[in-house]
DNA sequence: GTCGAGTGCTTGACATCTTTAGCAATGCTT
DNA sequence: AAGCATTGCTAAAGATGTCAAGCACTCGAC
């Protein structure tokens, strides 16, 4: 559940602060579909579903295959870059940016770890 | 007809002298099922399906994947390089990137705008 | 000839994907 | 508080993938 394709969508969406309604209309999913395929309720959606989301998402094609867990044989798709990736914190505005490192400062400064 | 999945495959297990009993027993694909894909009665097979006819017919998964008419894609530049390059937001642990992400998920609920 | 094995193929049943209609809960506006 | 919009979510139905069983045909061995 953690790992699953379900969560990872997820994540992505509410990061942005969309509604699956949203995007519905941006990619032409039910809003019903995109709720059962984050609750991994849907094990393989079709690659057009995918290719929507991660075009809307701003987030690799190839990378959302992979967190799908389709086979995929990309001959040099290597990890060095891929395993730096944090689709969530891409894309940031200045202010988000600004207020993520003041964050993430703080966190460190007080060494505690999550809940 | 000519340039279709179908026929594609079935030229190529032709060309090798095998029967679709022959396919199934070194793929697991039912040869009933095969059959419906060589005549094109089935739309999109899974990528599984594929990927053991193209190891077992030795011919290109990705190419297969064209000839099915589903979407490849390499990865775009700018999602996967431009964004990234926030040097504060890197060599994150991992709870330090769930938190970031919990914490940017909290921002931008507050600030819930839809189109 | 006929018998058995092998061939491509069809049918029916089941599983999964995908959508439409609608629900309860939350929030906003007055 | 009342009323309306929006949220995530579910149930039922339709479309499609997948398989087991079985069909009709061919062909060689007896």
């Amino acid at each position: 559940m953690e790992n699953s394709l379900g969560s990872f969508l997820s994540r992505i969406r509410n990061s942005k602060g969309w509604s699956l309604r949203h995007v519905e209309s941006q990619t032409g999913i039910s809003n019903s579909y995109l709720c059962q395929i984050e609750n991994d309720q849907i094990r393989e959606p079709s690659l057009q579903k995918l290719l929507k989301l991660s075009e809307l998402y701003e987030i690799s094609y190839p990378e959302l295959l992979k967190q799908a867990g389709y086979p995929i044989r990309e001959p040099n798709a290597h990890t060095d870059v891929a395993s730096r990736s944090i689709p969530q914190l891409e894309n940031l505005s200045s202010e988000e940016q600004e207020a993520l490192v003041d964050y993430l400062t703080f966190l460190r400064s007080r060494g505690r770890r999550r809940r």
